[in-house]
This record gives C-alpha cells, structure tokens and sequence, in this order.
DNA sequence: TTTATATATCGAAAATGGTTGATACAAATT
DNA sequence: AATTTGTATCAACCATTTTCGATATATAAA
C-alpha cells in the first residue's frame, strides 16, 4: 500500500549502487512506517504533549503528594485560575490524572499506572550525562 | 523565599477555616513547587516536547531498528528534506538521538539509555483503558 | 432566594511550533 | 577546479498553544 516514489527509489539508487537494491531498501523503510497506525501514534503524541510544558509538570509533581482541589493547585503554581484550570483539563484530556467531584470542589489525582514512572524516567534521562 | 501572597491565605482560610493553619498551608504548597529548580524543570518539558510530536516518534520508531542516515529517514517518514532535519536537530537537542559523521553523510542512532524504555512505556499509557 | 465561592468557558492577544522552498555549506567524485 | 549530493539553515507563512481578564455555571451557605 506504502506507495513507492521513483525519487526515492532514484536517491536509494545512488546510495547503495543497486536498482532492485534500492527499491527493496526504500519499500522496506516506508512499511516500517506505513504499518505504524496513525491515530495510535497521535495518541501518544497526545500524552507527550500534555507532558511537554513546566506549568503541567509542575502540577503533576504536587500531585505525587496526594489528592488536592483545584484551588490548591492553583496556589501552589501560583497561576491565575484560569490558566490552572485549563492545564488540568490538558492533563485530564490525555488521561494523566483524574477528575472527583466533590461538592463545588473538584479533587485532581494522578491516574494509576505509568504516570509516576515516566516522571521518574524523565528524572533519570535529565540527570544523565550526554555523552 | 516563596513569597506568599495574602489572597492566597485568605482563599485558604475560607477553605480550612483556621487563619494559621491556613498560611500554614499555603506555605507548605508553595514550597513544594518553589523547590524545585526551574532549569530542571525546563529541561525535563524540553525532553517531552521532543517526543510530542508524531513526526518524531515515527523516527524514534524508525531508529529503533537501528543507525540510519538521514536520507533513509527521510524516505522512511515521507517528508521534505528540511523538515525532516529540523525534526531531527529537535531530537539531538534533546539528547534523545545521538549524531555521527560519516563522510558526507550524518549517521543517527538511538541514545543509549532510558529512551526506549520511555517508548515503551506510552505504549503502555495508550494501551491502558480509561477508567 | 440571595450571596459567596470553586470551577469552567470565552475571546482575543501573544508566543511558540511546524512546514517548506530556496539557499548555503560540506564532503566526495570527476 | 567543477560538479554532485547529503545535510543544515533561512525566511515566510500557517496552525496550534498559552495566557489571562471577563464572564458563565454550579454548588452550598446564609
């Protein structure tokens, strides 16, 4: 199905000499990616990007302590309330925390499972050294 | 350090009802948060930010299968040359992929290190089901 | 039922990020 | 030296995201 452009196939040509070669190397690249479904690479794309900004980490790191309301984070990010609320909706939205009603309180929490690894793998991946 | 604002204790005051146990409190939320060093916390979003894009991950993908130069990534992702260069460089920066010069060519490769792990484990993020 | 308060949503401006053709650069071949 | 070719950079454009004041909604207390 990976449709296979005949420039491609041409650059392919010039790096490894062969014809037949070359348009092996170039269908096996492209069903290399062509076989990855689209909508579950998104979704992970999705949880990374919720990841990907200081205000949200910081958010999930005073999750690890507990449960906690909105307006506790709000504080404790120090953001006005709108721009809080909006994060926890990001973060709730790609399924990292969890949402509890509670009166007119909203109680947040971080959602089982590999949350907190990959928070602790991330730690891991700043602290070492490039090499 | 953490300067603590008066609206801030006054909101928690309402919340909890004791005026000290409330600045307590609020205190206590703000130095959770103002402990931890912004650089690293930059630094930790920046490594997201690197994988929060599904251009990106397919490459990651792709070099799971081992050094490719950025030609044959290229042709594996299926985009322009530019673009495929600068996602590349993103992912350097980060430290996720490592470069090595070969002549004309640059050689990328996997970092060693937590990398697939991290890979790994948003397969698994994505997998879990909603509760 | 009026008031107070926690949260969500809206809207518009600012910032950031992705795309891509054009161009510059670098290394190798002729 | 001139040409080829893989890679990096540039600049302009477009899309997405972030921010935050203002406003709406919802729940509970008075």
């Amino acid at each position: 199905m990976a449709h296979i452009s005949e420039e491609a196939v041409k650059r392919m040509t010039r790096l490894i000499g062969d014809a037949e070669k070359a348009r092996c190397k170039v269908d096996k690249l492209r069903s290399m990616t062509s076989k990855l479904d689209e909508l579950e690479i998104d979704r992970e794309a999705e949880i990374f990007k919720a990841m990907a900004d200081p205000c949200r980490l910081t958010i999930l790191s005073l999750l690890r302590e507990g449960e906690m309301c909105g307006c506790e984070i709000m504080i404790g990010v120090d953001r006005p309330q709108s721009s809080t609320s909006h994060h926890l909706s990001i973060l709730k939205d790609a399924g990292l925390i969890k949402e509890r009603k509670d009166g007119r309180w909203s109680k947040y929490r971080l959602s089982e499972g590999a949350v907190i690894e990959m928070l602790n793998l991330v730690k891991l991946m700043r602290e070492t050294k490039h090499d």
